[in-house]
DNA sequence: TGTACATCAGTGAACGCGCGTTCACTGATGTAC
DNA sequence: TGTACATCAGTGAACGCGCGTTCACTGATGTAC
């Protein structure tokens, strides 16, 4: 007998994959919210579950924050992939063109469609320790073979764009720092800066002229 | 006789200017903490007052951050000019070019050496107003005559590139995105986010790159 | 195959914290006559 | 030149809020024998 609780049926005292399901709820919170909506109670609530049930799977606030962001990070280099895929030009150089312009493009949408994913992602990132260097291409993202972070998706675009001949190689060092550093700016700028209300048709001049800032810049 | 309270020679009952000191009280606590810090109590706490007395100069918190992210965004513009001053190229068409590397490199050294007021500057602009594009170049800044912001600056010395002759006309529009997005998304990348760690000879080149883009892709 | 018990995953109540904001107040200032 | 009074700028106590975290607990699971 017992629990007459909620009509919902009766759901198992264990409830099997918590952790992931905090994450999830985590997730659906930081996009409408940004980082700010990613309390531990908030996500627990979201979960349906109590408040420090989440102590089980996270050791605290900043580790559950922490798994959100790497999620984010994740979402953006799904889409970055995406559009990767999506370009559809032949010929080798102009390619490889067209896919360092994807990436960017793709980073720049992530940031406008999904503000509260973006915003997550960076400043989930505040939270981890110093570190070597090396960080960047190995760590915020799970070692599952094949899958790669958006820093990483850009050296491999430039990476190409030296290989077939488009940028000269002594131009390679230092050249994801520019890069990342248009795009980004961008994003910051027309997400959560100054340009936030630039009207739509000027947001579409501030992005072409941006990569194409790049593509001559490189 | 009376108000053996501190050894402080008897502070007058109004205090003559809160609403700056209540200010500059703020710019303190944002200098190290960021806009976090800039508490409506731990303001008034700095500025030895009732943390009350702030109703009568602000109507709310989000005021009074607005207040202080202005005088950091001056400070920047500040910062900028400075630079700007300094350089001492004589040859016109190389002088343009070395003050648009000048206002670069001061935005980014501002993020650099004063991280809290940089990301005040820009948390507080979160809270303004839908508004006009006209904003940018208007408000953010006290009618003051001879002072500029940041944007402002920067168009200022595209106008001049264009003038001498170093970027084609039809360049133009849009420019001001693109060089300020550069700036912006390095400052991000190396205050806050994943740059955060470099090494600071890997930070060198990274600014360097970043700068030298600019000036080949206008 | 059944039972004892350690272990794990969840619950519920409570603590302390510091915040923004409001209320009723008091002390100082300046203006009208 | 002096006094009454409105106005302004500050004080101090209090409210309500939601957070992260801790504590002692209970219900379910799995393993040893």
């Amino acid at each position: 007998m017992a629990t007459a609780r909620t009509s919902a049926a009766a759901r198992p005292y264990h409830h099997g994959s918590l952790r992931e399901a905090l994450v999830e709820a985590g997730l659906s919170l930081a996009r409408t919210g940004g980082p700010e909506a990613v309390l531990l109670r908030a996500v627990s609530r979201e979960a349906v579950v109590s408040h420090n049930a989440a102590y089980r799977h996270f050791a605290d606030h900043d580790e559950l924050l922490g798994a959100v962001g790497e999620r984010c990070m994740r979402n953006l280099a799904l889409l970055m992939g995406t559009r990767t895929d999506e370009v559809r030009v032949r010929q080798p150089v102009k390619r490889a063109r067209a896919e360092l312009d994807a990436i960017g493009r793709a980073y720049i949408e992530f940031a406008q469609t999904e503000p509260g994913w973006f915003r997550t992602a960076f400043a989930a990132v505040k939270s981890d320790q110093p570190g070597d260097h090396a960080q960047l291409s190995a760590a915020e993202t799970p070692p599952s073979a094949g899958e790669l972070n958006p820093y990483q998706l850009l050296s491999a675009r430039l990476d190409r764009l030296v290989a077939v001949g488009e940028v000269p190689a002594e131009r390679r060092p230092g050249a994801e720092y520019s890069a990342w550093s248009v795009v980004h700016g961008l994003s910051c700028l027309l997400v959560d800066g100054p340009l936030r209300y630039l009207p739509r048709a000027e947001i579409e001049v501030a992005i072409n002229t941006a990569l194409a800032l790049v593509q001559r810049g490189l």
